[in-house]
RNA sequence: GCCCCCAUCGUCUAGUGGCCCAGGACGCAUCCCUUUCAAGGAUAAAACCGGGAUUCGAAUUCCCGUGGGGGCACCA
């Protein structure tokens, strides 16, 4: 059996920061796209100018591509069947209103804001639900044309079926009835002749020849409305495909612009341009926005490829998802670990190059073994690596001094470690580990007390990667150039 | 207030009438390994929202509750 080439597209309006929602829709669009042999589309839904803030757009953008989510059309990229931003799709819209008032599906309304503002006031004291009064729906068309000639302003409304039930049909969640008098004749054209989503999304779906549109379960309330613009059209629909909301980690209500920050202060973000300065991998990253909403029931650790091979929108979820940041942690790492030397040193490299640290590139090559499967997000290395790449280091006098010790006698092991060191002409972990063990052995000494101050003294930290391995790499003379500082400070 | 959607371990989920005294993963706990921290190995605890109905048999179908979420703009 043959699948269709599906075309799918992401189609967020540049207001704010691209958050995880964005994302993971852009994913399984991406994924639906290539495992079918179709496109992925990036559409600017930027209609309402008053909320268009400069910049996000090239954040969409920007983070798709950090994600490898490579869009086959798109505003910078071009395509068939552009533009990809609404704004300069405008004549398009205006056309295809006309059409449907031709149609008898759509009408000029002259209400102003303002009287619509007033009954509304006047349809809420009297408890009713607040809804567009139909004042406009009966104009003859004669009586429309005559104020358009007036140059009267009118936007365009859809003259919704005022009875009868519409049934929409959701891939995940079935058939959808509606009773049609729920709805208002919602705008399509607005004043400043520009299209709301109704309108925009609608048509632009079906001349880029959209086959699955995927979008947020937000989306659900006005779903009869879209059902009915298409059909109107006379177009056949595509597949709608209703996605989950993500809720905070508590899993009651949704993230806030509060939650975001709490998740900022404990190391997390929701936002997407964040992820890289926080050590998130992009694989990482799509591994964890993937489960939430997709089920797979075993071996859930993916690469692209096998996302790929593995995804069906059948598999996907309608119910919410509650953030859960360990998770993010846990697919960051493991695919950390999946990483090759080369790959995970060229990505590490940066986050030791912002804090000033000149990276010799072989030392990082070789302290890759010794990090990797320690490294929880990339900027770990900072905390593990960093000793590697200073000149000298400067450990705190406690850390210095062993378990159950003072400082004379912890100061008596790292004089004889300098001795036992000093002794080798050169320090790797095959030479150094047996003399410094055969010490511990014949002392009263546990091997913990003796590698706890030499790690200390070399590495300056109490927690480091293996010793002997990291000594290694730091070098003879380093390693005994610190070991001198370390017995100064503890005979200070 | 009205409308729509959702409901399995703490969390993400598998499960489409018998294979389920419910499987996997994260997290948690214990043990092993161990020079620190990890990683790795082993083990454990942990769920079908409630009530009806259909059926020989229901986590799985239907109805009613309850809880949660979303929507009711010249915003998307």
């Amino acid at each position: 059996m043959t699948i269709k080439p599906a075309r799918t597209r992401i189609a967020p309006s540049p207001t704010g920061h691209m958050h995880l929602g964005t994302a993971r829709t852009a994913l399984y669009d991406y994924l639906l796209a290539k495992k079918t042999g179709g496109q992925f589309i990036l559409r600017i839904e930027d209609t309402d100018l008053k909320r268009t803030v400069p910049g996000a757009e090239q954040e969409i953008m920007d983070g798709l591509r950090w994600l490898g989510l490579n869009y086959d059309e798109g505003p910078d990229v071009g395509g068939k069947f552009g533009p990809y931003r609404q704004t300069e799709r405008r004549e398009i819209y205006a056309q295809h209103a006309k059409v449907l008032v031709e149609k008898g599906h759509a009408y000029p309304c002259f209400c102003t804001p303002d009287t619509l503002e007033k009954t509304k006031q006047e349809q809420m004291k009297r408890k009713e639900n607040p809804h567009y009064d139909g004042t406009c729906r009966v104009l003859s068309p004669d009586e429309a044309a005559r104020k358009i000639a007036n140059g009267e302003a009118y936007i365009v409304r859809f003259k919704m079926p005022q009875e009868g039930v519409t049934v929409a049909h959701d891939h995940l969640r079935g058939d959808i009835s509606t009773e049609n008098k729920q709805f208002n004749d919602q705008v399509l054209l607005k004043t400043d002749g520009l299209p709301t989503y109704h309108l925009a999304a609608m048509v632009d779906d079906h001349e880029m020849g959209i086959t699955h549109v995927l979008r947020g379960s937000e989306w659900l309330g006005t779903f009869p409305l879209h059902v009915n613009i298409v059909r109107a059209f006379g177009w056949h629909e595509p597949i709608w495909v209703h996605l989950s909301v993500f809720l905070k980690p508590t899993g009651k209500g949704k993230m806030s612009k509060r939650e975001a920050a709490d998740a900022m202060k404990d190391g997390y973000s929701i936002f997407i341009k964040d992820m890289p300065a926080l050590g998130f991998t992009p694989e990482g990253s799509l591994n964890w926005m993937a489960l939430m909403g997709w089920g797979v029931a075993e071996d859930d650790v993916m690469s692209m490829e096998e996302m790929i091979e593995r995804f069906s929108v059948d598999g996907l979820t309608p119910s919410p998802a509650a953030i859960n940041f360990q998770r993010l942690d846990h697919f960051n790492s493991t695919h950390i670990r999946l990483m090759n030397a080369d790959d995970l040193a060229s990505r590490i490299k940066p986050y030791f190059e912002r804090e000033n640290l000149k990276v010799d590139d072989a030392i990082l090559l070789k302290m890759i073994p010794l990090i990797r499967e320690r490294l929880v997000t990339l900027d770990d290395c900072l905390a593990f690596g960093s000793f590697f790449f200073k000149e000298n280091v400067t450990p705190l006098p406690e850390d210095l001094i062993a378990k159950g010790l003072d400082s004379k006698q912890s100061a008596e092991i790292a004089i004889k470690s300098y001795e036992i060191l000093s002794a080798l002409s050169e320090i790797n972990h095959i030479v150094a580990e047996p003399p410094m063990r055969a010490y511990v052995e014949q002392s009263a000494l546990s091997a913990n007390q003796v590698f706890g101050i030499l790690r200390a003294a070399v590495t300056g930290q109490k927690v480091s990667p293996p010793l002997f391995e990291s000594m290694e790499i730091i070098g003879r003379e380093k390693v005994l150039q610190r070991l001198k500082n370390a017995i100064e400070i503890l005979q200070r």
